[in-house]
This record gives structure tokens, C-alpha cells and sequence, in this order.
RNA sequence: GGCGAUAUAGCUCAGUUGGCUAGAGCGGGCGUUUCAUACGCGCUAGGUCCGUGGUUCGAAUCCACGUAUCGCCA
């Protein structure tokens, strides 16, 4: 059996744990455990990335030491990772000395490769993304365009790492491992941007100090990236020589090992060609697989400071279930993807496949067992047609389902579980076994609840590495133990695995009881998700102030704000660019607005009315440009125009002068 | 501007090497059963498979151009 080793990406702990990262470690856990009931050795590393510029200065902001920052930032992540029921072997935190000490040796390693030289580097450096950046990449007055903040102009001895050697090479091996990365499409990216060519890395700093020194230059530490990349080697005691450290050996220089990095699409490039590069240089074995995974959007919306959306897992599976959250982010996304969290959909999802699909039908066969058969399986000697049919739509799941995991597609492999769900649903009704019970032909029902047990026996297993508490607490309902898997030992059902007979079953709550109204209100109400639809009036809120409802305006809602609640509403000057009606109505218009960002946003405005397309062109108007963005007939607005007045009698807000767009209002 | 990807039923997506009347799930509609968590099961979408042109006996599936969206790079 070949050892598995996946890892999560490091987390930065200066952000508290979101649903995002519960979807790495997740998806981390749940392809391990995969990997466990096929009885491979596995090893599980998730961990976080505690140095740099970014991390010192906030907690100096804090007015606390960075060690003392990063202890108390470990904490939630460590408690998440728990909390979503992700059994990870070992949780490595860059501040630890074990790993200070391997990834120096790494960098030696590379040194004594004649890749290290010594050089002074200048250029713009964004503290937010931890790197420097072109001078072409910036926006206008050195903003970076990812963080939206001047950078800084740093000039600073540095190390370099001759990562422009590595190109040819990079590409060699990528024409040799053609999934190394995937999706295939984020694999193109990275081979385009390698053969495009490769500049020189640095890899030190020496105007801050929270890092890991250099060796025998203490005066700069580690680039943050190359110091965080090592931990997948340093957590299994690596670089050694072998014998020094066994699990290195065993899952990291044994080229039978597969290696595997999670990482999420924003961390390929690292992953990708850095890594691999870092890692030629020093003479080690490289990765198997980049998977890379995409990004969450919250009930359709971006997740992002401004609106406060980073959804915190932890109440989250408390409220709904670790289980249950671990089977929605599964199975709703593909992996490699997009995808959005949407409580609507988890709770939809839920009563189909869970409580119908899978939860109704225990329920709907243990009472036969119970009243015919004093609740003990019995055996199923003489299988019908439809009793060989289910057993082969069991085996074609569990292959279908093993291999699309070995892809790394836990959606497919779920829907190719919830098939076998379906086709056991059927079975029953095809059966009837509520006939059999009556008429007392009991030889039948025997068969009947038999199959279906056996059909459920198998998905307790294929769940599980989804679901392990919920198919448990499955197994124990028909009689079977918890499911432990053993190292050398498969227990995938690729063949009916598990002997049902002379189990007894124990009828209990209901595995997946159903959500309805009431109780999907209370769940929302818990999570302080604002109920179903009435996120419209917060952006519906433009037209009423143009036509609709004055009504809604005229009534102030109680209460001061604080001034920080109203600079949480970014109001930017905006010069139009363009102008044009949107079809099939008559009071928008899409307008082109240039907020200086890289490109000029689309809005939509309810302003045709008393504004001809043309009266907008060129003129300057106040936006909310941090205003989430919605779909108007087709088009997405990204922002919001403010005016004044009401019915016919309104004016668009505008300045006097040549003020530069993008100006904030204050 | 360069490179790449995607564009299939209301929604989310499958469609292997081009070939039977283009599929699934969800939603909607209709019907049916009653064992079960008012669950299940059956039927139902007449969709220009983005557009145009081409290759072919035959294309959603290949090629070209165009359009839209997205991503990476610049």
C-alpha cells in the first residue's frame, strides 16, 4: 500500500479561521480518511505560517510581542480544525524550533547548490501580500491592486535564489507529470507563466526581524514563502539522511509516497514553481499533486472585509452539524472550482439527500426487521433479480465513488454514492415490502430488508470519510460496529464487505431529521443570517429613492451611528464614461464609471427618467463603492450612484472642478 | 495587448476516442403509493447544445472567425 501525505496550505494566522480555510482542511480530512478505509498509510499535516512583516506589525499594533500574537491567534485554528471533527496527525507551526532548524537546513542545501547569492534588491513592496511588486503592476499612486494600499519603496541587501536556472527544468517536469497540478486549466496557467521565463527570487529581508535568520548571515531572515513552503518537509523531521527521521522516510523520501498539497487557487504559483524549484535546488524529492481548489462565495456575495461575511465555521457546524457541513461543502462544489455557500442550498440539500434520501430510508426498513424478525438481519441466501441488481448498483457506486476520489472529485464521488441511495429508494418501492409484511411472506421480506441493509452498510462506509460521526451512528443502527479503519486493510466495498446477518438492529433518532420552515427560520435566526430574501430593500434602496416608495425614506430608523459605522461606507468620486439604457426598462441605465481602479465599474442606475444616456457622460458623481454587488435584468451593478429628491424631481450628487475619480468622500 | 478556459433545459452541471429520438440532480407541473422523517416512486422541460461558416455519410462533440464571461500574464 502506497503512503499518503496531504497537507493543507499553512494558514496565516493574522486571519481568524473562515469557512474557506474549513474547506481546505476538510477536504484535506475527508480525502484522508479516504485513504484510510482503503487501508493506505496516511499522514494528515495542516498547520500555520506565524512569520513576517505583516504578523509583526500587527501585533506590534496590538502592543504585544509577535510570539505572544501568533500563540493566541493558534488557538482558534487549532480548536476549528477539532471542532469539524479533522483528525490531522500533526499541526506545525513555523515559530517552533523544530522547524526553524530543518528549514535552515534547506536553505544551506540550497546554498551549497550555488543558487544563494548575495544582492541588494529595490523595488515596491505591498506589506499586505508580503511581496514586491512591478512597478507596472501598480495602480496609480503605488497602490497595490490587491490590498488597495500604498507600497512602500524598500531598498535592502537580499539573497537571491537563482530560480531563473530552474525554468527549463520546471517545464521538463511538467511535460513529464501531466497532473501534476490540478484542475488542468490552472496547470496551463503555471506552465505559461514559467515559460514566459523566471526572474531571480529573493529570499531574504533584513528590514524586520520576525523570521527565521538565514544561516550565518542572522541579520536577514527567511522570505516568508520560502520559510512557510519548507514546512512540508520540515514537519516529518526533513531534510534527513535516512534512518534520522522515519516519518520523512517513509512519506516523503520514499518515492512510493504520494504527496499531496491542498492549496487554494490565490497559493498555486507558490505551490507550483517555487516549491518545486526550492526543492530541486536542495536535492529533494518533489510533490506528486497540486490540487488546487477555488474560492467561496457566502450566499452569493464575495467574501470580504468591508461586508464582514467571513464566515466563522465553528457556530456554523454547531448549528447545523459538523457532519452536515462537511457533506454540504463536499458535495455542493466541485472541487477545483467556484463554488458558493448558500444556507438555502445547505438546507435544501439536506432534506433531499439526507433526511429523504439516506435518513428515510434506514427508517423506512428497520421497522420490518423489528416486527417480522425480532430485529435481527437475517441471512440472504437466495438473492432475486432485484436483490442482484441493487447489489451491483452497491458495486458500481463503490468503484465509481473510489475513483473519483483518487481524482480528487469528492462531488462526483458523493453523487455516485447518492445513486445507489436513489436506486436502494427504488428497490423498496419496487419490493413493497409493506405488502410482504401484511401478506406475511416473510421469506421475502427477509430478502427485501436484507438487500436494502446491505446496500446501507456499504454507503456507512463510503460516506464516512465524509460523514464519519453520521454514518456511525448509521453503522450502529444496523448492528455494525464503528467503522475503524486499519492500516493494510481495504475496506471499500468494491464487493459486499460486511456480513449483515445475525446483526441486530437498533432502531434510533432519526439520522437526519427533516428541516421545515419553522426550524429552518430558527436555524437562520441563530446563524444571524437575515431570513430568506430580504437582502433586496438594503439594495433596493436606490430606486425607492428615485421613484418607488419615498415612503421607506421618509422613516429614520432610530438611533445614532458611531463615525465608524458611517466610514464603513466608502463613498468615492466617480466620473462617468459611458451611458446607455437597459433594455426592457425605463428607468435604468447602465453606466461606465471610472473609480481610478484598474477598470471602470458597471453600474446601474434608476435615473433614465429624468437623465437622457448622454447628460451622464463626463459628469462627476458620488458613489458607494463598497456596496455589495447585484444583478439588475442581466447586469451586475457595482455600486451605487447617490441622488437626491424624489418622484420626477431628483438630482444625480456631483462635485464642481476636476477632482480625480476614485477620491474619497469625507 | 498576449495566452488559456468556459459558453448545453428555470437553476447547478454531465456529456469518454464525432454516430441511435441531447442527459442527471434540484425547482416547477401532473399522477401514484402509504413502510417511513407529509417521506418515496412514476411521468413531465419539446432546450436555435452562444452565433456564423467549414470538414464529414454524420458534430453539442473537430477547424476558422465572431460574441460574451472568466482566469493567468503583460
Amino acid at each position: 500500500m502506497k503512503p499518503f501525505y496531504i497537507t493543507t496550505p499553512i494558514y496565516y494566522v493574522n486571519d481568524r479561521p473562515h469557512i474557506g480555510h474549513a474547506y481546505s482542511t476538510i477536504a484535506t480530512d475527508v480525502l484522508t480518511r479516504f485513504a484510510k478505509v482503503r487501508g493506505r498509510p496516511t499522514r494528515f499535516l495542516t498547520g500555520l505560517d506565524e512569520h513576517g512583516l505583516k504578523i509583526e506589525r500587527r501585533a506590534r499594533e496590538l502592543g504585544k510581542e509577535p510570539q505572544a500574537f501568533v500563540d493566541e491567534m493558534a488557538t482558534p485554528f487549532q480548536e476549528a480544525w477539532k471542532a469539524l471533527n479533522c483528525q490531522h496527525d500533526d499541526f506545525i507551526r513555523t515559530t517552533e524550533p523544530r522547524h526553524k532548524e530543518r528549514a535552515q537546513a534547506i536553505f544551506q542545501r540550497m546554498v551549497e547548490a550555488g543558487d544563494v547569492y548575495e544582492g541588494e534588491y529595490e523595488d515596491w513592496y505591498c506589506v499586505g501580500c508580503e511581496s514586491f511588486k512591478l512597478e507596472r503592476e501598480l495602480l496609480e499612486g503605488n497602490v497595490c491592486p490587491d490590498h488597495k494600499k500604498p507600497c512602500e519603496r524598500i531598498k535592502e541587501k537580499s539573497y537571491f535564489f537563482r530560480l531563473s536556472k530552474y525554468g527549463p527544468k520546471l517545464l521538463e517536469f511538467y511535460e513529464a507529470h501531466p497532473h501534476f497540478v490540478a484542475p488542468q486549466g490552472r496547470y496551463n496557467e503555471v506552465k505559461s507563466f514559467v515559460a514566459e521565463g523566471l526572474r531571480d527570487l529573493s529570499i531574504s529581508r533584513t528590514s524586520f526581524k520576525w523570521g527565521i535568520p538565514v544561516p550565518g548571515a542572522p541579520e536577514h531572515v527567511m522570505y516568508v514563502w520560502l520559510d512557510a513552503l519548507t514546512n512540508y518537509v520540515t514537519a516529518l523531521g526533513g531534510p534527513a539522511e535516512p534512518g534520522e527521521a522515519p516519518l520523512y522516510d517513509r512519506f516523503w523520501a520514499n518515492p512510493e509516497s504520494q504527496v499531496v498539497h491542498i492549496v487554494g487557487k490565490d497559493i498555486l504559483r507558490f505551490h507550483a514553481v517555487y516549491w518545486p524549484a526550492f526543492l530541486m535546488s536542495a536535492g529533494l524529492r518533489l510533490p506528486s499533486q497540486i490540487q488546487a481548489h477555488g474560492w467561496l462565495t457566502i450566499n452569493g456575495e464575495k467574501m470580504s472585509k468591508s461586508l464582514g461575511n467571513f464566515l466563522p465555521p465553528v457556530p456554523l457546524a454547531e448549528a447545523v452539524g459538523v457532519d452536515v457541513l462537511r457533506y454540504y461543502l463536499m458535495r455542493e462544489v466541485g472541487f477545483g472550482y467556484d463554488g458558493d455557500f448558500s444556507h438555502k442550498n445547505l438546507v435544501a440539500r439536506y432534506n433531499g439527500e439526507l433526511a429523504n434520501g439516506l435518513g428515510n430510508l434506514l427508517n423506512r426498513i428497520l421497522p420490518f426487521v423489528e416486527k417480522h424478525f425480532g430485529g435481527v438481519i437475517q441471512p440472504l441466501d437466495e438473492p432475486g433479480e432485484l436483490e442482484i441488481e441493487l447489489r451491483e448498483a452497491a458495486r458500481k457506486a463503490a468503484f465509481e465513488a473510489n475513483r473519483h476520489l483518487e481524482e480528487v472529485l469528492p462531488h462526483r464521488a458523493l453523487d455516485a454514492i447518492w445513486e445507489l441511495v436513489a436506486f436502494a429508494n427504488r428497490y423498496v418501492d419496487r419490493t413493497e415490502p409493506w405488502k410482504l409484511s401484511k401478506n406475511g411472506d416473510e421469506r421475502a421480506l427477509a430478502r427485501c430488508t436484507t438487500a436494502i441493509i446491505e446496500a446501507l452498510a456499504a454507503v456507512s462506509v463510503m460516506a464516512w470519510p465524509f460523514m464519519p460521526g453520521k454514518c456511525d451512528l448509521l453503522r450502529a443502527q444496523i448492528g455494525l460496529p464503528p467503522l475503524e479503519p486499519e492500516e493494510g486493510a481495504c475496506m471499500w466495498p468494491f464487493e459486499p464487505r460486511e456480513t449483515v446477518a445475525g446483526k441486530k438492529v437498533v432502531k434510533g433518532e432519526a439520522l437526519f431529521p427533516r428541516i421545515d420552515a419553522k426550524a429552518e427560520a430558527a436555524l437562520l435566526e441563530k446563524l444571524g443570517v437575515k431570513p430568506a430574501e430580504p437582502a433586496a430593500p438594503k439594495d433596493e434602496a436606490p430606486k425607492a429613492k428615485l421613484a418607488d416608495e419615498p415612503s421607506k425614506l421618509a422613516e429614520p430608523e432610530g438611533g445614532y451611528i458611531t463615525f465608524d459605522d458611517f466610514a464603513k461606507v466608502d463613498l468615492r468620486l466617480g466620473l462617468v464614461l459611458s451611458a446607455e439604457p437597459v433594455p426592457k426598462s425605463d428607468k435604468l441605465l447602465r453606466l461606465k464609471v471610472d473609480l481610478g481602479e484598474a477598470e471602470p465599474r458597471q453600474i446601474l442606475a434608476g435615473i433614465r427618467q429624468r437623465y437622457a444616456p448622454e447628460a451622464m457622460v463626463g459628469r462627476r458623481v458620488v458613489v458607494v463603492a463598497n456596496l455589495a454587488p447585484r444583478k439588475l435584468l442581466g447586469f451586475t451593478s457595482q455600486g451605487m450612484v447617490l441622488a437626491v429628491g424624489d418622484g420626477d424631481a431628483f438630482s444625480v450628487l456631483g462635485v464642481e472642478g476636476e477632482i480625480a475619480p476614485g477620491s474619497r468622500v469625507s
